[in-house]
DNA sequence: CTATGTGAATGATTTCACAGCT
DNA sequence: AGCTGTGAAATCATTCACATAG
């Protein structure tokens, strides 16, 4: 399959979130300007992303927002549900476990992990902290299909290469460096403080 | 000042942190090359980046580590603090208020709020959950420069609205939402369920 | 001889504009 | 008439490659 960017990848998610907004509405057909305009961006983009993948909209009409939905999920993997789990137990961590968001699109945490003893065992939302030495034995008994590695810098591309030795082949790490894995391996990389950094740039500059 | 590429800030604001790595370590140079293996870039795109702002390096040697550091923090808007206010004091916006790395870069948030009685008086790191009524007082009294949204979807743009009456020209926006606002405010968006949803795409398509 | 700084070339993404259905 | 689907054009970002400085 053609190489899709992942800015448009993006797009196609906050297209279905749109969508099934609507259809919670009763909305029954949309137009790619009415999606357009709820993501920020045009018309042409929308029709764009959504050729990559096939011709879902009849002409004159619009889209008709559940098949769409359908597609969409389809399209972006949205038709099964993912285990997920957090390494890492500290604010943000057990932030993570207990977001609702996830559980509602299809991601389900079922573990945490980490190597603070004072933690470990502790309770976080409806999980227990488990000794990071457990990981290899229980990825082993139960396959995760993502990890997120929420653990300070130092130790995280360590925890990256056990968990892809353990069969992981998609990480959402939140510590700031760069994790070099096998390039069969996915990774997305989340910075909080550079967020912020962005914005200060944007202050200064305007 | 010519636009630049909201990429390449990102990247500036990694460069950056490399440097305060290296300086920790004592380094006094590095070349574009190390920034880059460290970043996960190419020498190329170093030079680039830092080429939009200046010549910072000497031919033949590389950077100056400290030098470089200054530089950058000066281009990002660093050499100050910011204060920074949270508002929505559920999982996430706990894990905010405690988080260690905002503060650790110039970000100090002073403030959350709520509109739910039962979490209004409560605590939330070192700080009190205050009623989202009195956001306009309050900064009225004390501006803020950054304000990070981490309410349901639903109330975001009208806090936003709020906000940027209030004074406020930076938001952090993790509510699954574009937010409408006039066009000398800044808003970025943080949208953890996108960035699972962009692995799952992956991991369908590999 | 090493590594920067930068135009020029390439590659990727977005926007345009219009033919083609409904 | 209205709105999609899509090549072609325009814009934007990255990579190349080399002249230049230490």
């Amino acid at each position: 399959m053609r190489k899709i960017a992942d800015s448009t990848v993006r797009r196609l998610s906050l297209y279905l979130r749109f969508l099934e907004d609507f259809e919670g509405q009763g909305i029954a057909t949309v137009s790619s300007d009415l999606l357009a305009t709820r993501g920020g961006t045009t018309s042409a983009q929308v029709r764009k992303d959504l050729s990559f993948f096939g011709s879902f909209g009849k002409r004159g009409l619009g889209y008709a927002v559940p098949e769409l939905a359908v597609k969409l999920r389809d399209i972006l993997g949205l038709d099964r549900e993912y285990l997920v789990t957090v390494i890492g137990a500290g604010n943000i961590g057990e932030a993570l476990v207990r977001f609702k968001g996830f559980e509602k699109r299809g991601f389900k945490v079922i573990s945490i992990y980490d190597d603070d003893e004072t933690k470990i065992g502790q309770t976080r939302g409806n999980l227990t902290v488990r000794n990071h030495t457990l990981l290899e034995q229980d990825l082993h008994d139960r396959p995760v299909d993502i990890a997120i590695i929420v653990t300070p810098w130092t130790a995280a591309q360590e925890l990256a290469d056990r968990l892809v030795a353990a069969g992981v082949r998609a990480i959402l790490n939140f510590a700031p460096v760069q994790l070099k894995t096998r390039d069969d391996v996915l990774v997305k990389n989340v910075n909080l403080a550079l967020e912020l950094e962005a914005l200060s740039y944007g202050l200064r500059n305007s």
